[in-house]
DNA sequence: TGTTAGCACTCGAGCTAAACGAGTGCTAAC
DNA sequence: GTTAGCACTCGTTTAGCTCGAGTGCTAACA
């Protein structure tokens, strides 16, 4: 006995009637709501094979069957294939934004609500990692007589500041000064590189010493720091109006993966080389969500700098809708990020 | 009848119990769990009275008694009163301070980290307005051929900054000239007065106009965003910890009005002047936090502004501990962006 | 050989009634 | 003024019950 045509548009019913409902479904369920011209006593037959095979799933003798996360596989695997994505709100989504996109983080801010609000499921939306971008201009600016604000700009337009403590004998036009040196040596190299850069110059420029390590001593902190990429989650209090969700203590459990990033953002960092990543129950790797899906889609920031969208929800997602709503925003973020700070 | 020292000591021992077990406290547990010499009778005479006063309710007639918010009312008072903070474990927060506190949103996403888990609350730690803010420093850096970063330093240390296009006529140079002559002219002035400052003056450098108009406008932009003061929320998930919301309904409601924060900010941006503000239940005025009580305090940065730090919780809170790490915490905050910012 | 009607069976959900017990208010004695 | 005693209340828990959705199996049918 294998999977056949039939099979897998039984099962396929099966499937929606389950996200749209998150009751187990029954044969009956099936040979009336969905025009297979079978009756419920084949259905059954059926059922009872694909349970064998492993895609279905019985709470209980008497309750209707529930899908795997192996039928959720072949589903979305089939999905993706079809390619047949709903990317007709993509307009809609682009009105969400069209004021709004100064700060990189209300960027990304923005855009896991539109997710989050779009889905009904918790938006995310990670920044890239900052390993491979490249400087673009370094500038010194004065705070106080003792104290400097370092501003970095990057090539995909990021930019980070931190405050450092300077020699009382700078003015701004020093300071200007050291910036227009610094910018020169440093421009189109990556962060780790102007480290070096920096540090190899050390004898050069000897006597401004103790600053020049200050900086140095920045850009690795704000390199560390840019490694652990920025993630917003938005959304996350609608995971409460699933049943799933009814038990306090899985409530809890979910709430508190998301709260502490560290473990999504251990996922999320994972390279994936498919336009969509699609992670059921268990595959996310975290015991906490395996009752959750995540589904995630890269977006381009400058020149190869790739950022992650995603979603996550119930394992009885409504896959198709998800994906469409994630390719859309993946492109307007590559757009809009692309096109504006370029 | 009204409120005698004897009646004030019951009342503060119910309190006391039912802030530690969640159950409506009996009078048999008075009686016997606290030294009051008093029988069980006695006790029931005085809680009857107390529930006369409104001191306490009764959720059933054969259940024990519960307090009301003007009875937490009456005991924050008296904590409040008698200003007795167990601020012992001050160093033990600072430690997690040390090494970390470069950007501003870094510190107060920490802050209220920090308040989260000593406290097993939520935490809140809100930045000040913007609205008082004075210009230390206006810098152009170039970023590409049309655009360049506007980096805006404030008195309180606080930067911000925005991509705007710029005529392909400018070099690093020329934008440096023209951030030196609004440095001179917009120090020391708050935004809204240098927006006026731009305007006034656009006769004099008309050839600029353009440009100038793009940074007033962007001024008018930071000021507005800044306005709303940036908040961090952590610890929500604490909340579920809490049999009052393992009712997934109250649960989600809370959860809602913490994540869109307009409700939340709409609260902490009312002026307190005393140190700290206990909000207990229905005065918090959102509906949704009608169970929960707000303490809030503030901590100083720079010269004139003020941000708030606040934990949020069940009425039935630990006033005492929370007010003690609150306090704590807003002087470490004053002296870490005081100090190290000025 | 595949499909379907019929039927006995399972088992969780939901309802009801009874037992339980924590807590109260009242009365009378101290 | 305090306390022991007691009847009473009422939410919670438990046990038993019915109900019904859904199944698997068998036998008849095309």
């Amino acid at each position: 006995m294998s999977m056949d045509a039939r099979k897998f548009r039984i099962l396929q019913a099966i499937i929606d009637d389950y996200i749209l409902t998150a009751i187990p479904v029954g044969s009956r369920t099936i040979s009336k709501k969905y025009e297979t011209g079978l009756s419920s006593a084949t259905i059954r037959n059926e059922m009872s094979d694909l349970e064998e095979l492993g895609y279905l799933d019985q709470p209980h003798v008497s309750a209707g069957r529930v899908p795997s996360t192996k039928a959720y596989r072949l589903y979305v695997d089939q999905l993706l294939r079809e390619g047949k994505l709903q990317t007709g709100d993509m307009s809609g989504i682009r009105d969400h934004f069209l004021s709004r996109a100064r700060q990189m983080e209300d960027v990304i801010g923005h855009a896991a609500q539109v997710l989050s609000s779009l889905t009904h499921y918790t938006g995310l939306v990670m920044t890239p990692k900052a390993g491979e971008m490249k400087i673009r201009n370094l500038q010194l600016v004065p705070v106080s007589s003792t104290a400097a604000l370092v501003v970095i700009v990057t090539d995909s337009g990021i930019v980070r500041d931190a405050v450092i403590r300077i020699g009382s004998d700078m003015d701004a036009d020093a300071l200007y000064a050291i910036s227009r040196m610094l910018t020169e040596n440093l421009t189109g190299h990556t962060l780790s590189e102007a480290r070096q850069i920096m540090a190899a110059s050390t004898g050069n420029i000897q006597r401004r010493n103790q600053m020049v390590t200050s900086i140095s001593e920045l850009i690795g902190e704000v390199e560390q720091q840019q490694t652990k990429a920025k993630l917003a989650v938005v959304g996350t209090s609608n995971i409460l109006n699933f049943p799933e969700y009814s038990d306090v203590e899985k409530a809890k459990s979910f709430l508190s993966v998301l709260e502490g990033k560290e473990k999504l953002l251990g996922i999320l960092e994972q390279k994936q080389d498919m336009a969509f990543t699609v992670r059921i129950g268990p595959e996310t790797g975290i015991p906490e969500l395996k009752d959750c899906s995540l589904v995630t889609a890269t977006y381009r920031l400058g020149d190869n700098n790739e950022g992650t969208i995603g979603v996550i929800g119930p394992t009885r997602m409504q896959y198709g809708h998800v994906l469409g709503v994630l390719s859309a925003m993946g492109d307007i973020l590559t757009q809009l990020l692309g096109d504006d700070k370029e």
